[in-house]
RNA sequence: GUGAAUGUAGUUCAGUUGGUUAGAACGCCAGAUUGUGAUUCUGGAGGUCGCGGGUUCGAGCCCCGUCUUUCACCCCA
């Protein structure tokens, strides 16, 4: 037998480790919630019809295909093989596979259920996904993430929200250091226009969504080699090398884009975010509004965010956009919907970088009841029959054994108080209580150990 | 998917131009006059050198393949 091994990019999760998942699930749960979206989940399995030509030519390549049950060549003949075509055999031998993201089956489910939603429809959701990816560090081929989408309205005061419920979250999980970048589609359509590229538009998005990471010589190197003239180049980098706050941003771009219809849609939306924002209440620390920002998820049509972390060596823990024809692909046309979608797994990488995780994050009982004999054990069961009834998580040490080793059991679970039960205890009804942590212990009688957690 | 590194006790790492029985630290287990952990002392266990082939009198070390992790590209949470 083999030593057992994991496959590539997927990981076990430990104790330790899932008491940490759990606090950034829970809490960007909560605040998901208290936004108003309801929880939805959808199988693990699509078909592939479903999935495919979402994502792109490249998206298509990371799915995870599902090979048919059974004989799943029985369909096949030699021909097919002989010719080497793998996609079409591909297409012939698997007709399911595992989800890519969440959007694509939430934009399935609308249309599926479509009759009985009640517009705008805003859920989340927070579960697995799969892409066969190559793995590297921040990069999982199984990987956790928790969307929230409206779909059904064009309201700004979606992705008004979606910058609320980032800040609520980075906050509640301690992170400070940090900037939601946002962007529009209909402004980098803009900067096409102005750079006088039409066909070449997808390569100008991929060079300059490289900018913070590679710098401008580097990007316009690699533009010149796409054919883009010196001054298409200038006037591209004068507009992304324009330094202010939002609002001189707003009103350079509003100039720049006077004759660009998308430019001037997009530096609208801008604004109307901006005055949202002021009409919450909120405050606009974090956000950035970055013109070179380009999500490569080809589905997005209006704004788009991502959100980084500064000081750490993990990419986007967030990111999303709106999408005004996502249902269209299954037959419901013109429902426009603005979602995000956080990543459990980075989120974690970051927040152990920066040492971010409190110390009692641990999920472990409060109390362990200890005792020194048999007669003690059957008391002690009695004794953790009352700390639960009182809802204090606890546990019984099983074991008859040294009080030494039950010790030692509470102290690696960090457990941080432990109960022993001796005959004296047992007589006098007051309980040793020992605090972990400090060392200290006192004689307590049950009903004054109850009342002091 | 393309290109490049990496892998040695549970963990982090040593290991000489290929040469006897592969080491350390931490961790783990057991004990230090039996009702006290995390600190101290003593002792002990633990490795198919990722896996499979090859070269050689001889391989942890060289070659090939494979898997893992990591890096760049691509893409993205």
């Amino acid at each position: 037998m083999d030593k057992p091994t994991l496959p590539k990019g997927t990981r076990d999760f430990g104790p330790a480790q899932m008491s940490k998942r759990l606090l950034i699930i829970n809490t960007i749960r909560k605040v998901f919630e208290k936004y108003g979206f309801q929880p939805l989940e959808t199988p693990a399995i699509e078909n592939l019809t479903t999935l495919t030509g979402k994502y792109g030519e490249e998206g298509d390549q990371l799915l995870f295909k599902i090979l048919n049950s059974g004989d799943f060549l029985k369909d096949t003949t030699a021909d097919t093989l002989a010719t080497g075509d793998w996609k079409q055999l591909t297409h012939a031998i698997s007709e399911k596979g595992l989800r890519y993201d969440l959007t694509v089956p939430f934009a399935r489910y609308v249309v599926m259920n479509r009759h009985e939603i009640t517009f705008p429809f805003k859920r989340y959701q927070i579960q697995p996904v799969w892409r066969a990816d190559r793995p590297q560090k921040g990069r999982y081929r199984e990987f956790y993430q928790c969307d929230a989408d409206v779909i059904g309205t064009d309201s700004l005061i979606c992705e008004a929200e979606i910058i609320l419920m980032i800040k609520e979250v980075f906050n509640a999980l301690g992170i400070t250091d940090y900037s939601i970048n946002m962007n529009h589609r209909a402004i980098l359509s803009g900067l096409g226009q102005l750079t006088g590229s039409k066909e070449n538009e997808s390569s100008l998005f991929i060079a300059i969504d490289k900018l913070d990471k590679i710098g401008e010589d580097k990007v316009k190197e690699e533009l010149r080699g796409k054919g883009f003239s010196e001054a298409n180049l200038n006037s591209l980098f004068e507009v992304l090398n324009f330094k202010g706050d939002t609002k001189n941003k707003i009103e350079f771009l509003s100039k720049k884009f006077a004759n660009s219809p998308p430019g001037q849609k997009g530096v609208s939306d801008f604004k109307e975010v901006r005055s949202l924002l002021a009409s919450y209440g909120a405050n606009e620390e974090h956000l950035d509004f970055n013109l070179a920002l380009a999500r490569g998820l080809s589905y997005y049509t209006g704004c788009i965010f991502e959100v980084k972390i500064n000081n750490v060596s993990i990419g986007s823990v967030s990111g999303g956009g709106r999408y005004d024809n996502l249902t269209g692909g299954f037959g419901l046309p013109g429902v426009s919907g603005v979602g995000f979608s956080f990543g459990v797994d980075r989120l974690y990488d970051a927040m152990e970088e920066l040492n971010l995780f409190p110390e009692d994050a641990q999920v472990s009982s409060r109390v362990l009841v200890s005792h020194l004999d048999e007669e003690c054990r059957r008391f002690a069961l009695k004794t953790v029959y009352a700390l639960r009834k009182e809802g204090i998580a606890s546990e019984v040490y099983p074991d008859n054994t040294k009080l030494k080793k039950q010790l030692e059991y509470a102290d690696r679970k960090k457990i941080p108080f432990v109960i022993v039960i001796g005959s004296d205890e047992m007589k006098s009804g007051n309980l040793t209580l020992k605090n972990m942590k400090t060392g200290e212990q006192y004689l307590r009688t049950l009903a004054e150990i109850i009342a002091s957690f």
